[in-house]
RNA sequence: GCCCGGGUGGCGGAAUAGGUAGACGCAGCGGACUUAAAAUCCGCCGGCCAAUGCGGCCGUGCCGGUUCGAUUCCGGCCCCGGGCACCA
């Protein structure tokens, strides 16, 4: 390799010549060995959209940097890579281009293999699998009947954007303003059968599951808890006025029932619609609301709209009749689509109600402070319980079991665990998906497809004739014979592409059994023992696949409770959006490479135009790199112009892992130079020949705190990769002891071990982020092993000590002086040289000394008053 | 709207357990080398005052609090990003 160490740094030849060298020899190959010990680290795998973005970089960066560590500290590593190959940009390039799904599928994978292996990434590729893969897919089929028999599984049905000219089930993200992103057309709420997954029956262990996830950052065990949002309430039962039955709602409030002043409804609830049948008005606003979205986050931006439904409920505590109401706010699919309306102590129902003129009743008053005033807000804390009769001056968990106790002797009411969770709806009106493995009889039997007739594969070659799934027009696919040999119709929804994400981790330690869904190789390596991916997985996907894998540990297929131990939640890698908006508001976005921005005297973007034609283009806020904002930036023209090593330098260097990365291309030649001075570092060096090992005692000062510098950086380094997870600062620490050993301009015999250690130091530090350019200079410092086999260096203690430390000093807080003490100097010492400096002697003249703080090492803070 | 996160020089970021704000790098400016360019090397680089190098005042989104001391902790607000169940 040391024929590599030209004068010039060429990636593009030192490079592949690396990685053909570690592919030759089946360097990243992972066998099981219940000898050492095991290390799975695995990055979240990609959807195959044809190239490579910056996330990925990102992403696969910090695992293969992660990887290349644990390696280098013994343990037995597995890294393996896969492709997430079913989902819906494959049917919209078949239906914009004419390719078949699989077929662009498959070839995007390869492209994307092949920037993966020119990225360096260490691994096993002989683990690959794509999910749209019949081997691999067959196995949650299988598991999918598993689940049936267990009583997981249930058909239900379930609302779904549906557009009325494309005939077709539409994903949130192909509604627009309401409408189809395609036909234009006003997107309308429709109810269809589909299947779910009682991932409810999982809440509890999910929630408490988290409690032990130490390795989880707090934030996304908070967003999950949140999203399982367990509460404890009551269930009440209102009956209607006339007699004809009872209005069942839920509340997490029932010391707050006195203030009920209204109840409202979703307009899908069985009430509503009954009531609706002979009024036009109500017809009219039931239909608005079929027009509404499916998505929360648009339904709880969107006004709040409410009629009287014309009946009422009597309160159960006192009698009153309570109008009911039908609001688009209220959600069928949350609890029991219907809630008891307190303005005085929600918010949402007091804006309600002074919109509507409902009345508002206070119930609730602050335990000690001042009265509020119900008429400027509601108020929504706890408190002690007025205008409540016999219930007076509870506070809330008195109040809440005195009235949960006095419905329930009525037989109006139960207590009740209620989760905000809801099953996982797994149907998709989709074709590029895993067939859900399904069979209907003639006579309505529902039932799962037999294990011997499984897989059942997704038919590759098919016609794109309108937009809706062609799965849908081949007889040759839905005509099936159930088990009894009777005629059946098969199933033509696919499966969430979330069910593939949610155990390929299990598939890669045993993806070559053709006969079982794992077998005992999944618990050598299970569970992962860190996860590295995006942010805006924290609820779904996590959340789904814990789900997964406890299914999967309740059918006996593999021992450990949660499949990954450790997360780290990779920041989004973003940029800048340019846009024009067309007659219609639409918006055409354009790519940050083809608009040139301008800038003031101090630097500052103000304007931004098209290239193509010069005309301005409105500057969006920064957001992650996406399709839809057409703000990626393809990471190829940086690998072909300064090499993986570089890519991989700077997108470390730039951030911490966790944080959002703002993409700049112009600091990457920052990190390509940095590179460059080290080749040139070492090229100098060996020049000189082969250097003797160090000899510390016979070293004179300058040398001495070479060497200390040089260990300082192994404790750091070592720290930063394996507790704090911060590369950036890793990577600085390396740029200053290579700045240090480029300075110390030491021709002596003496300095050349002791550079020679500090070169060795900064490209095993560095090996794990550019591991070919560490690989080329390891050898050509002598050393004949590939350096991904070396061990990660050890901090010597003895070079590390130091005789003087420099410490602060301060008056009233404020810097007055640093000074130099001996490091054992003890309390007295400190104060005493601390008051010894001029600058001290100035800010202390003439005051009076109230107190001195001495934290040893770090500072003196003399405290003076006037 | 709800849940989660973030806000520090012209820019990316550092300050790890409440103890020197701005490490490291980018951009910029000045200089060296060169016929020239590239590359490389050296110096400066938050604002203001002082200008003889010492040094001083202000400064971590905004307002307030705790503390000898707050970028860090607490309360309130503003702005930006992520998620909200059919994008993956």
């Amino acid at each position: 390799m040391q024929e590599f160490l030209k004068e010039r740094y060429e990636p593009a030849v030192i490079e592949p010549a690396v990685q053909r060298a570690w592919r030759e020899r089946g360097a990243f190959k992972a066998t099981e060995d219940e000898g050492r010990e095991k290390f799975y680290c695995l990055s979240m795998f990609p959807y195959p959209s044809g190239r490579l973005h910056m996330g990925h970089v990102r992403n696969y960066t910090i695992g293969d940097v992660i990887s290349r560590y644990q390696r280098m500290q013994g343990k037995n590593v597995l890294q393996p890579m896969g492709w997430d190959a079913f989902g819906l940009p494959a049917e919209n390039a078949a239906i914009e281009n004419d390719v078949p799904p699989a077929a662009w599928t498959r070839s995007n994978i390869e492209s994307m293999r092949g920037q993966l292996e020119r990225l360096g990434f260490a691994y096993d590729w002989d683990r690959e699998f794509a999910t749209c893969d019949p081997d691999y897919y067959r196995w949650e089929q299988w598991f999918f009947a598993r689940l049936y028999e267990k009583g997981l599984v249930y058909r239900d049905t379930a609302v779904v954007n549906w557009d009325p000219v494309d005939q077709t089930v539409l994903a949130n993200e192909q509604v627009i303003d309401g409408c189809g992103w395609r036909s234009g057309a006003p997107v309308e709420r429709r109810e269809i059968p589909q299947w779910f997954l009682k991932i409810t029956a999982y809440a509890d262990e999910l929630l408490e599951g988290l409690d032990r996830l130490d390795g989880w950052p707090e934030a996304v065990k908070t967003m999950q808890r949140n999203w399982i949002g367990r509460s404890e309430g009551l269930l009440i039962r209102f009956p209607l006025s006339d007699g004809s039955g009872n209005l069942e709602v839920y509340t997490t409030r029932p010391d707050t029932l006195l203030g009920a002043t209204y109840m409202a409804i979703a307009p899908e609830h069985p009430l509503a619609v009954a009531a609706a049948a002979g009024s036009k008005k109500l017809e009219t606003f039931l239909d608005s609301c079929r027009r509404q979205s499916t998505s929360e986050g648009v339904l709880a931006r969107m006004e709040k709209r409410g009629e009287p439904l014309g009946f009422s409920v009597d309160h159960p505590l006192t009698g009153d009749p309570l109008p009911v109401w039908v609001a688009n706010f209220i959600l069928m699919a949350y609890g029991t689509g219907a809630v008891m309306s307190v303005p005085a102590h929600d918010q949402r129902d007091w804006e309600f109600a002074n919109e509507h003129r409902l009345p508002i009743r206070q119930v609730v008053a602050p335990a000690d402070g001042p009265a509020i005033d119900i008429d400027r807000g509601a108020f929504t804390d706890h408190g002690v319980l007025v205008n409540s009769g016999a219930f007076d001056g509870l506070d809330f968990s008195s109040a809440f079991d005195a009235i949960a106790t006095a419905l329930e002797r009525q037989g109006r009411a139960e207590r009740r665990t209620q989760y905000r969770l809801r099953d996982w709806l797994v149907s998709r009106q989709r074709y590029w998906g895993c067939p859900i493995p399904v069979l209907y009889g003639d006579g309505g039997e529902v039932v799962p497809e037999a294990d011997e007739g499984l897989p059942v594969i997704l038919p590759e070659e098919v016609e794109w004739a309108g937009v809706s799934s062609p799965l849908r027009s081949m007889p040759d696919f839905i005509d099936a014979r159930m088990p009894t040999g009777a005629p059946a119709r098969r199933e033509t929804d696919t499966f969430d592409t979330f069910f593939e994400s949610s155990w390929y981790f299990s598939r890669f330690c045993c993806r070559d059994n053709e006969t079982a869904m794992v077998d005992e190789r999944v618990d050598y390596w299970m569970p992962v023992d860190i996860y590295i991916g995006g942010i805006e997985h924290a609820v779904l996907h996590l959340l789904y696949a814990r789900f997964f894998h406890k299914a999967m540990r309740d059918a006996g297929l593999v021992v450990s409770d949660e499949p990954f131990t450790r997360l780290l939640t990779q920041g989004m890698v973003c940029k800048e959006t340019y846009y024009r908006e067309n007659e219609r508001g639409r918006r055409q976005y354009y790519n940050p490479a083809e608009v040139e921005v301008e800038t003031d005297a101090r630097r500052r973007v103000i304007a931004a135009r098209l290239i193509s034609d010069g005309q301005p283009v409105t500057i969006g806020p920064i957001e992650k790199m996406s399709k839809s904002k057409n703000n990626g930036v393809d990471p190829q023209g940086l690998i072909d112009r300064y090499g993986a090593d570089t890519i991989r330098l700077y997108t470390m260097f730039a951030a911490p892992p966790d944080q959002t990365l703002e993409w700049s291309d112009t600091a990457v030649e920052g990190a390509f130079r940095f590179i460059k001075s080290l080749w040139r570092l070492t090229r100098k060096h060996v020049a000189g020949g082969h250097a003797s090992a160090v000899f510390p005692c016979a070293l004179p000062e300058d040398l001495k705190a070479l060497r200390r510098h040089t260990h300082e950086t192994i404790a750091k380094v070592t720290d930063d990769f394996s507790r704090r997870y911060k590369f950036n600062t890793a990577i600085a620490a390396v740029m200053e002891l290579v700045n240090h050993i480029a300075r110390a301009d030491d021709t002596s015999e003496a300095a050349r071990p002791v550079r020679q250690e500090g070169l060795e130091t900064a490209v095993l530090l560095l090996a794990p982020i550019v591991p070919h350019v560490a690989s080329v200079l390891w050898q050509a410092l002598g050393h004949t092993d590939d350096i991904i086999e070396a061990a990660w260096p050890r901090p010597d203690e003895d070079a590390m000590v130091r005789d003087e430390i420099e410490i602060v000093v301060q008056v009233n807080g404020k810097k007055r002086a640093i000074i130099q003490v001996p490091a054992d100097a003890g309390k007295a010492d400190c104060e005493a040289a601390a008051m010894a400096d001029d600058n001290v002697k100035r800010f202390t003249a003439e005051k009076t000394i109230r107190k001195i703080i001495v934290v040893p090492g770090k500072l003196v803070n003399v405290v003076v008053s006037a």
